[in-house]
DNA sequence: GGAATGTGTGTAAGCGCTTTCGTAAGCGCT
DNA sequence: AGCGCTTACGAAAGCGCTTACACACATTCC
């Protein structure tokens, strides 16, 4: 079972079913031109030693490598940990390992992460993260993607890009319009938005469908306080701190990830408002624990498993002639945080 | 920049530069050997053309290896995705990639997830979910990182297990006994446990504290209900419908996480019964949104990044003689969910 | 000044596997 | 029996890199 000092090699395999190394290879990589009866022994030999294949020299010789990468803003985020969590899974069915690696949210990372990525010769790598509105952030990772997929390598994004590469697109703006519609559905008009940094798509997507659904009750987003802070728990606690000082008569605040929502929510407790009595509270993303919060918040629901399974499936297809695009859909789920303004 | 057929090689490199591959190879991956006036324009040469080395050549030609993997329950889980965090930070500090499996909590996956990593000769391998208090439950895999460590590989794991690796191990029976110490001393004594499969030893570590803490105060754990469910939300659910329907005295319940707790919560906010004045709930582990729930959760602060930075950072360390233990701190977070209870 | 050192460079031997290619063997047919 | 055909198998050529090893060429020392 256990080795003491070297590791098994084919040969080894291969010699101790009185093979070549050939036969054995072909043996345990399922591919054609041994007979069955040899096939069955060396698998055979091969499970009692317990040998297992150096990876590395596989995809070295064969030129077909059996991983994916993952690049996210950063996995502790729920948001990004079950898009992971998704692709993880149609990895280990697929019988691929999968790397991740995060940015931290540093946008300078990306391009070594993609590198290093790259130079472990993944077979297709997924970008997680929201693209930039300007296109020119990243044009080096553009540049080292192309020549990836000139190589053969596979590209998906999820979430809009500049990249010019499959993508899977959450239902960003469907959705802004959505939860929006729902807001004013309730009454309110004195609504504020608590908007991740403007440079993000995802912000931009979201607050073009709200727009959209403004518009069509006669209002104008430009008229409606838009804070922007770091789309993170924290920023959500600086954007409604602000939102409490600066426009006192708001009634709503849509906060466009429930990350956003979850410190909106916190300053709101800490000051006394009740929600939804005082302000209503509007997320986006359900994560899990948005049912769990106090109270329970209305969001907008991404599958964002699913998002992830897409993309990975996406980019294991054969390459198409021109960038795939699919979309999924979203669903309003109304919770506690939000209610009809007080009259 | 981007090149279009075949991917650039290192000869390439050394053929624009006017080198031979092995001044090149010297020059790009830092070794003795080369004068700087060489080593420099090797580098900017490369730098010039994109040139990225292939790390499957490089790890079979020098038996480096520049990954880690990293095996949890599940990455969707808060507990896990932190700890994830952590491993990905160190990581990247360390010019690492990371290789993430998750079992998707089925222990039958742990020994083909394991297999895996060790087939892409990863440096080391963190293993970051419970391990499970009879011992023959991971022989197979037990016997697997032997053989990985006998060919120069490294382990470690977060939590108490049976496989003689170095290991990090979070405040469980300590954090237990204080999580106890603190519902006693409001005054319970009609308190049930939620817990987690008792087969988990991190269930086992977190209850053993419990105890120590009730014999203190004159009680025992077995005089008390402990009922047992899945480690997950549901289960917690599923934990707290119990109790309440066949313990009806109780007024404390201590969640052995805060998954658990989660889902006890939410039992308790469908049936009704205020926390804390009718119940009082207490967690484990401080998952960033604890403190967020309504009524914010009192429980046991664990440093899971930490523990994944740890770990990988004892992964790294030369192997010592014999197995390393390192433990982390806890520290007790009291928040809305706990009180005295009613007189 | 020649041996003993040290430094920088190139040549070539692998790392453990896949895969092409050549050969041998098995088959059905004339 | 002899012909082509298919199929099973092994020898050997790499995959792209690192790293002995060999070899100059400067230094330094007696």
């Amino acid at each position: 079972m256990a080795q003491q000092g070297g590791r098994l090699r084919l040969v080894d395999v291969a010699e101790a079913a009185g093979v070549s190394i050939a036969a054995a290879s072909r043996a345990l990589s399922g591919s054609k031109g041994v007979s069955d009866a040899i096939a069955a022994r060396v698998r055979e030999v091969a499970a009692e030693l317990g040998y297992v294949a150096d990876a590395h020299a596989r995809s070295l010789a064969g030129g077909a490598s059996t991983s994916v990468g993952l690049l996210v803003h950063e996995i502790g985020d729920p948001y990004f940990s079950e898009i992971a969590s998704g692709v993880l899974g149609v990895g280990a069915r697929e019988g691929l390992t999968v790397q991740i690696c995060h940015t931290g949210r540093e946008p300078d990372n990306e391009l070594v992460q993609v590198r290093a990525l790259i130079a472990n010769r993944v077979r297709a790598v997924i970008i997680a993260g929201s693209g930039f509105v300007d296109p020119r952030t990243q044009l080096a990772v553009k540049e080292e993607l192309r020549g990836f997929q000139g190589s053969g390598g596979r590209v998906a994004v999820i979430g809009r890009h500049h990249l010019g590469v499959d993508a899977v697109l959450p239902d960003n703006v469907p959705g802004g319009r959505t939860i929006t519609e729902h807001v004013l559905s309730l009454g309110h008009r004195r609504i504020a938005f608590a908007a991740g940094s403007l440079e993000l798509t995802t912000v931009a997507d979201r607050l073009a469908g709200a727009e959209q659904a403004l518009s069509a009750a006669g209002l104008a987003l430009a008229d409606l306080p838009v804070v922007e802070a770091p789309f993170t728990r924290d920023g959500g606690k600086r954007a409604m701190a602000r939102i409490l000082d600066e426009h006192p008569g708001t009634t709503a605040v849509i906060a466009l990830n429930d990350d956003m929502a979850i410190g909106a929510l916190a300053v709101l407790r800490e000051r006394g408002v009740p929600v939804p009595e005082r302000m209503s509270v509007a997320g986006f993303d359900d994560v899990a624990v948005a049912e769990h919060l106090a109270p329970a918040l209305t969001t907008v629901r991404l599958p964002m498993a699913e998002l992830g399974e897409q993309a990975l499936l996406m980019a294991l297809k054969p390459k198409s002639a021109r960038p795939r695009r699919r979309a999924t859909p979203h669903r309003l789920v109304v919770r506690g945080s939000t209610a009809a303004p007080r009259s």
